[in-house]
DNA sequence: ACGTTTTCGGAAACCGTTTTCTACATCGTA
DNA sequence: TACGATGTAGAAAACGGTTTCCGAAAACGT
């Protein structure tokens, strides 16, 4: 393994100067760092991450962290492309990104939970899916102990950002648009919402019960709890006499559809996320499309940016309305 | 931050007999063993382990290298069960495990890359995914330089295990069942296979040639490439006068399905790997379903055996049989 | 009781960086 | 000419562990 003492002989400095080159100090002259990376760049040199991230406070790594339900098919494709996202941008960073799943945390106290992160030099972390139950992962956030960027949920401070689609914006839009290309009487909507107890679910049920206030419908708010099976029900039970139903995540969504498909009505469905899975349910659904790796990428770097040193801010990200096909997701 | 030093300090004894403890040396004495631990305890010490891996050269860190396709939905869902097993095992050997994607690597030499991986002090690897176009990566496990447990190559040496399903026996026992029920004459079976440079295609290829001998019946082999679209091309051209389309894959399998039903005929298919996306693809299909999470888990405890200094060999692990419903997957 | 082996614990070097603090030029200015 | 600024480079002390090596004490054999 070649280290900085190798380059530093070859560049004929000293190995401060060298780590003062990798790391862009101002104080040393063109002259040295030309000298300092053509020795880099001779012995190909890598500077060794643990050591960096041992010996630097300042710096540190990174960890993402998720998990709701690790089982189910949709979050698995989104929880990939935050990990994704956010190991790439760490890889541009010269960053260590570590992906921590929310069930290895399961019964422990905040403070253990620091202390597991510490103990592994994490100085940052990004939490994906957090909803208010996981007491312990709140507090984490609460105690500002790590800059943390949360992804949908409303928490900004020193050293907490958020980042995150406008989700009742987003709700509006697809809603008013799937109202809007319904040719039926669309004057009764039902409305299958998401856990009660997240911020992403407020947010969206406040987007369609505002826009019923705007342009006058009824609307009918379910809980449909995240799940499938429930959404499904739901359906089953009250979908048959109303106009639309818009959902608050896609797999609720594609319970709807199944269902009504069951009945044989065949009543305009729409989602919320833009998971692949949508275009295996059978019937073109119209949903709002999130970029997640796009989000990973975003969140770590603002992850550099708060260890920078700078506070905490809100990141609002776009999103878009598609309406999602088989022939679309076919590889 | 509590280190080795307060424990040492609270115990009444050297940072290396605290190490000593830790590491469970054999030359301490039951009596410190148990004054070191209550310290340890007492003061919540969790050792760092960025510390751990730069001082040791023993131990070190995992990596788990994925992607294939990062953006089908099986394979999202196949490298989050991967890497989610073996961070699992990773955190119960008191590991590092740190998720890299083949796509980091892109264009890169084999000496680049090891000292890609040099630099973040990984010792040992898991392969997910490889086929023998990624020349870097192929030549990265042959060059033996990390102890690397591949899954579903062939490979073992010294400091290469490898770790999978029986593919061949797999492909055979799905067959045979899928031939056994069907009530049809079914003499003849049109097998879709996946990528030619992928040794998974050419074991299950095998398992159903050699079916094909013991029981006789008429096998047709084409080149579906994992693609679901060419599976359904395939299909539709000339999946009529089958009696049985057999897949190299479960997306292949969802492929031929969609087809057949798009010509209203109702062969029986089957695929291969148990993914969930099965649940949703319209009539009840059988497959093989591997416990990805299970092999994720696995691979990393062979990471540790090959660390502790053992060597190579090849591990096979169960596999089912199972005829996924929708049912089954909805949550 | 004495030499020999074993057991156990500690001191110190080390892993590869970062960072602080000092030192030395060089420069402009009074 | 002397003075403080300024710019640049290096020595050395961290960071938090692991590991080697050595010596003291205990156990053993005779």
């Amino acid at each position: 393994m070649v280290t900085i003492r190798d380059v530093a002989k070859r560049a004929g400095v000293a190995v401060s100067t060298v780590s003062k080159v990798i790391n862009r100090y101002p104080s040393v002259s063109e002259d040295t760092i030309a000298r300092v990376n053509e020795a880099i760049e001779e012995l190909h040199f890598i500077p060794n991450s643990v050591a960096a991230s041992l010996s630097s406070k300042q710096s540190g790594r990174v960890a993402v962290l998720t998990d709701p339900d690790g089982q189910t098919l949709a979050s698995s494709e989104i929880m990939m492309q935050y990990i994704m996202g956010a190991v790439k941008a760490g890889n541009e960073a010269r960053l260590d990104v570590v992906p921590l799943f929310f069930s290895m945390f399961a019964g422990m106290k905040v403070e253990e939970i620091e202390h597991r992160l510490e103990a592994q030099n994490i100085r940052s972390i990004i939490i994906c899916g957090l909803d208010r139950d996981m007491k312990a992962l709140t507090q984490l956030v609460e105690r500002e102990k790590f800059k943390t960027v949360v992804v949908d949920m409303p928490m900004e401070s020193e050293n907490v950002s958020n980042i995150g689609v406008d989700h009742a914006q987003a709700q509006k839009d697809i809603l008013r648009k799937t109202i809007t290309e319904n040719t039926g009487p669309s004057n009764s909507v039902l409305y299958i919402s998401g856990r009660t107890n997240s911020y992403v679910t407020e947010e969206r049920i406040r987007g369609a019960m505002e826009l019923s206030e705007e342009i006058g419908f009824e609307l009918t708010v379910m809980n449909g709890a995240f799940s499938e099976k429930t959404a499904r029900e739901i359906t089953l039970k009250y979908g048959r006499d109303k106009d639309i139903i818009a959902c608050g995540s896609d797999l609720m969504a594609i319970g709807a559809m199944k269902a009504l498909t069951d009945m044989n009505v065949f009543h305009p469905v729409c989602g919320f996320d833009g998971i692949t899975l949508m275009g295996y349910a059978g019937k073109n659904m119209t949903t709002v499309r999130q970029d997640f790796y796009d989000i990973g990428e975003e969140a770590l770097r603002e992850c550099i940016r708060l260890m920078g040193g700078e506070s905490g801010r809100s990141i609002r990200v776009p999103y878009s309305l598609v309406q999602v096909r088989y022939e679309d997701v076919l590889t």
